[in-house]
DNA sequence: GTTGACACAACAACCTTTTTGCAATAATTT
DNA sequence: AAATTATTGCAAAAAGGTTGTTGTGTCAAC
């Protein structure tokens, strides 16, 4: 783990501490090692990876733990669900706008950092959400793919 | 159903009697009547609840061709399966490049247009994705929801 | 039309992901 | 340190999705 990473961890840390006094949570070991495992790993984690990871190292930790815990930590703005199209959840502890690339073939999920995409501009239309965030989530073929994969259809954007 | 759905309805058949002639694939009473469905719907179904709904009008149709059909569909480019946090996979006709907003609290789905979304500047930073597509999603309360729930968090954009 | 090759769907069984109720346990408050 | 309260672990099961086999439907050549 690089210095810039234990920092992040750190002070996240420091914030669960902070929101778990706020809001009357207790502090307990399983939710110190989870928040530790999402925050230094770069990947977008499942909860069965984050459980798959530390369950030796925490005395019994469950499955339904860590699927509890990931849940409270998104209520308390620690942890973000990401957006794919995949039949399961995936986390990450960055919690500051950003943007996704999707693997359409491997699932592979890479974070995207630029200021021109934080600041799109956000519709007021008709649909009267109240909008408290948004991402932008591109889809293609990663690196590892992109050469090995040979496209299956040919895109239809721009038709019926 | 209107007469706008309608006619999306018909190019929609029509389209994937062609692609499906192209791809040398059946043209089956199922494929149709889920296409059908799932054309002539607004809201971004399940693969289940395209199932419950035409299970009865199609005989003796099995959930199993439901997902396996919905993924061909898919393939052709007939479909799109819809970025969401959400544990599911949820599809939609629509495959025009368009946006959606998502609700946190009963996680419904509305599409959003927008010519300025539409072409905002794909980053060529350093991870090589090959990138086909891209879509915003907002997230945020619906007009159903934004009244009744108290927000459980202030948001952190800006932070650690 | 009939026929035949091939693709497809139904069914059941199974796997994966996620949730729930409840007793036991650990964390905080006093 | 005891009382109070929140949280975990376990078992069970619900959702969601996938796979193999066998019989049926589709489509194209005659």
């Amino acid at each position: 783990m690089d210095e810039k990473t234990e920092i992040f961890v750190a002070e996240k840390l420091r914030l669960m501490k902070e929101r778990c006094r706020i809001h009357k949570l207790s502090l307990t070991a399983q939710r110190r090692a989870i928040l530790e495992n999402l925050a230094s790993r770069k990947d977008h984690p499942t909860a069965d990876q984050i459980y798959g990871a530390i369950q030796g190292r925490v005395n019994g930790l469950s499955r339904t733990t860590v699927y509890r815990v990931l849940e409270t930590f998104v209520q308390l703005g620690l942890a973000s669900k990401i957006c794919s199209p995949e039949a399961k959840s995936r986390f990450e502890a960055d919690t500051k706008r950003h943007h996704h690339a999707v693997c359409n073939h491997c699932e592979a999920v890479v974070d995207i950092y630029s200021d021109s995409l934080d600041n799109i501009d956000i519709p007021v239309d008709g649909t009267c959400f109240d909008i408290h965030d948004f991402s932008v989530s591109f889809t293609g073929l990663c690196s590892n793919c992109r050469d090995t994969v040979k496209r299956v259809h040919i895109s239809d954007k721009g038709e019926a």
